[in-house]
DNA sequence: CACCTTTTGAAAATCATTTTCATAGGGGGT
DNA sequence: ACCCCCTATGAAAATGATTTTCAAAAGGTG
């Protein structure tokens, strides 16, 4: 199972990409933090340890990661384009909360099974899909709050 | 079964916004294009018989369309946000063709039904869901393309 | 170590969408 | 029908996320 790193440095060695620091320090930065973060969140991240690293760089940057396969691009209509750490294989599906913002994942394979079925009555060819369910989150929709 | 000129005069009055040929033009147009269209197709497609009525308008009006229910955003991702008129009740889904651009619509209760149990298994209430399936269709999915 | 190519950072450019602002126009009250 | 007030409109500027430009600064291969 070659991690993260290994698998972004063979891309990059297979693409002609070169190694830089600033592409390091952002792998690491990223890979360190909790999933789910937009290029700025990103950004401010990297500058409290690397102030010279444009914003550029690490709009650049994340795109390689989503092309090397080792994040994801999500829209979930927010404005901004969120990136998460793949996980091999597994497709999983998100909860988002309205309220405080929180993203739950969840697996279910009935429902992929279903939407299989779907494209398939349809002669639909699936290459990806999303499902997403807005709302609110057990803590958002307590009376407390 | 009010339809929707109806419904959105019916918003418009009850909100105090005024009626006016800009609207009733943008209205109807809307009312006779196909679903799933840009602002910019829309303006593009008001242009030739209204050529005063401004970008801005267009944007505000399709606006004016969600917030009365006659129509719904959808962002698919692909940079513009489509409006869709909005057929009473009944919620569905789309497959979405990467090779002509093609949104096929379809309903399925045992998927609705199954993240009903995904949402109750986090204590989560849902207010909104959206379900996407990216790949070809039957069409573009075909050897002779 | 040289050289060629890719990368970087800052700033400018894009693109969809929103806002500003001065003018025009609904529509309720008279 | 006329006023008057407030909303609507259009053109242009503003916004905000993302992308591109371009000259200067490295990778890395031979």
């Amino acid at each position: 199972m070659p991690n993260k790193r290994s698998i972004f440095r063979e891309f990059m060695a297979r693409n002609g990409l070169k190694w830089t620091k600033q592409r390091e320090a952002i792998l690491e930065e990223f890979l360190d933090s909790k999933e789910h973060l937009s290029t700025e969140a990103l950004y401010l991240a990297i500058r409290s340890k690397h102030p010279h690293i444009g914003y550029a760089t690490v709009y650049r940057t994340l795109k390689l990661f989503a092309e090397s396969g080792i994040a994801e691009e999500r829209d979930f209509g927010g404005g901004q384009v969120l990136y998460e750490l793949s996980n091999r294989g597994d497709h999983h599906d998100h909860l988002i909360c309205n309220g405080c913002g929180a993203i739950i994942e969840f697996e279910d394979q009935s429902i992929e099974k279903l939407q299989e079925n779907v494209a398939r009555e349809h002669q639909f060819k699936i290459t990806s899909h999303r499902l997403e369910i807005f709302g609110l989150c057990a803590k958002c929709s307590s009376p407390k709050h």
